[in-house]
RNA sequence: GGGCCCCUAGCUCAUCUGGCAGAGCUCCGGACUUUUAAUCCGGCGGGCAGGGUUCGAGUCCCUGGGGGCCCA
């Protein structure tokens, strides 16, 4: 083995025979100053080299733990304790050496022989103070994964996460699916999509805004459970709630209606926080959210008058829109002149009580013009069975009794075609292909999606989706 | 899309009203055989870009780039 700085060889392999948190674990209960007389060999990345003439300690570091690492001269030589020395914070080494506890205490491998297998060529940051501007962060996320704690636990939260999201719907019996990512028309969603091309076939594709209409295919091929942990794209703009490509769930129950999937996602909120946090009290700010459950259930009209006291179901079964209209306009709601009654009541909504909604609550029923593809609404007319899981004021999981009659749903379709031609880009798109799977018949199904990426910044705390996506979409820079 | 704020050395930060741009850590050289934010001595290194005002601009003005927060 040997190596030198200026010539990097950078070597195929080390064959390492374990790892720093297998030697932590291990060696535990050795005792300072003793010494094991095992050899092994560790690789990793140097974190901290602390030179001291005739003998250098440095810290190695792999994916899960550090260990020290303990040059001496009498051990090395002075010509390879000269180059341990000369090795850079950032450089990733293999080394042997024997398992001993320093004097002081520290467990360390003593080095008798090491390799440079691939240098760091470029300053890294600071250790005591790390990266702390955001853009570097979030740009160099390699460089916040190595200095940072925050991002490595929000990676293994995510893939906990993941975990508990398909054990959870596995042992449901449900099957887990992949369907198109590059779709001819983009529906599934109220959202702007991106589109992009395909030149072979010299057609226009878009990237879904939701995996729901070939769910709902599959649900008419006779699969009777079906989900789709799923990453879709709206293209719209960032802000700390939102990035252009995020992580949703979307799963599909036949034969159930959407109280039934209420019940399933409220379970599944539960496994996701006992895996990434261990309990269902999450601290949250100021407050703590209790998903112990069982999560309240209400009407848009109650969590409506909860926050502004005054009941708008009358004015709403009335058809009287310039009520609902001056009750926008009292609190401050802002509309816009095209919008239709749905629209108006939805962003009632939002306006004034979405954000009071701090403990799980799912609210029950959403206007129709709004909610295009879930069934009217068995006693509130004009409403579909749409309801929202919202925590921390915030929108995770739509739930719907799913829309099965075709001819219904062509007449929502049509519906939405109007609206988007009065100028609102955002509407759903009308799927011909769709309506002709409808018309083979799909079974009664609860449906809903969930948004990952919210929910496990609330359970870690977090304040921007950014800090648990991994690579959040940034401008890029200017060269 | 609108408003407010930010950008100084590789990193984290100072630089009060315009007047020679600093520190700690990193890095480089030296001392040191049990350190762990090692210590000690010495050194290299900088105003996001471009204009303008001014005797003089990191500081004031304009344009551009990037970022953050709030609103839509």
């Amino acid at each position: 083995m040997s190596n030198d700085h200026d010539e990097p060889n950078y070597p195929y392999r080390f064959e390492r025979t374990v790892t720093a948190g297998d030697l932590q674990e291990r060696y535990a209960d050795l005792k300072a100053g003793d010494e094991t007389g095992a050899e092994v060999r560790v690789a990793g990345r140097l974190m901290s080299i602390r030179r001291q003439g005739k003998a250098a300690f440095a810290d190695l570091r792999d994916s899960g733990a550090s260990i020290q690492l303990f040059g001496q001269q009498n051990v090395l030589g002075e010509q390879t304790l000269d180059r341990f020395e000369r090795l850079h914070v950032g450089d990733i080494i293999g080394a042997t050496g024997e398992v001993i506890r320093t004097r002081r205490g520290e467990l360390s491998v003593r080095v008798a022989d090491f390799t440079v297998l691939a240098p760091c060529l470029r300053p890294m940051p600071e250790k005591w103070h790390g990266v702390t501007d955001v853009e570097v962060r979030y740009r160099q996320r390699y460089l916040d994964l190595l200095l940072n704690e925050a991002p490595r636990s929000a990676l293994a939260g995510r893939a906990r996460a993941n975990a508990a999201i398909r054990r959870h719907l596995e042992e449901r019996r449900f099957i887990e699916v992949e369907t198109p990512i590059l779709q001819p028309i983009a529906s599934g969603a109220v959202a702007r999509p991106f589109a992009t091309h395909h030149n072979a076939l010299d057609i226009e594709l878009f990237l879904r805004v939701a995996p729901e209409l070939f769910l709902k295919r599959l649900l008419i091929g006779g699969l009777d459970r079906v989900y789709e942990l799923n990453r879709s794209f709206r293209n719209e703009g960032i802000s700390p709630r939102h990035n252009p490509e995020f992580t949703m769930l979307e799963a599909y129950e036949a034969y159930v209606d959407f109280n039934d999937t209420m019940d399933l996602v409220e379970t599944l909120t539960r496994a996701i926080a006992m895996e990434v946090v261990g309990k269902l009290q999450i601290e949250h700010g100021e407050e703590t959210l209790d998903l112990e459950g069982p999560f309240r259930r209400i009407t848009l009209f109650e969590a409506v008058q909860e926050a502004t006291g005054e009941d708008l179901l009358e004015a709403w079964t009335d058809g009287d829109v310039e009520r609902l209209r001056g009750f926008a306009r009292a609190n401050d709601v802002r509309l816009e002149d095209r919008w239709d009654v749905g629209k108006v009541m939805l962003e009632i909504f939002e306006g004034t009580a979405e954000k009071t909604l701090r403990q799980p609550t799912f609210v029950a029923g959403f206007p129709k013009e709004v909610s295009p593809l879930a069934k009217d609404h068995r006693s509130i007319p004009g409403f579909t069975e749409h309801a929202d899981l919202t925590i921390a004021g915030v929108e995770l999981a739509p739930i719907y009794s799913e829309l099965n009659d075709p001819e219904e749903q062509r007449r929502r379709f049509e519906q939405q075609a109007a609206v988007a031609s009065a100028g609102d880009d955002e509407a759903a798109v009308p799927d011909a292909d769709f309506l002709e799977a409808l018309a083979y018949g799909m079974p009664p199904a609860g449906g809903f999606g969930f948004g990952v990426d919210r929910f496990l910044a609330i359970l870690l705390g977090l304040p921007s989706l950014r800090e648990v996506i991994l690579f959040p979409t940034l401008r890029p820079e200017a060269r």
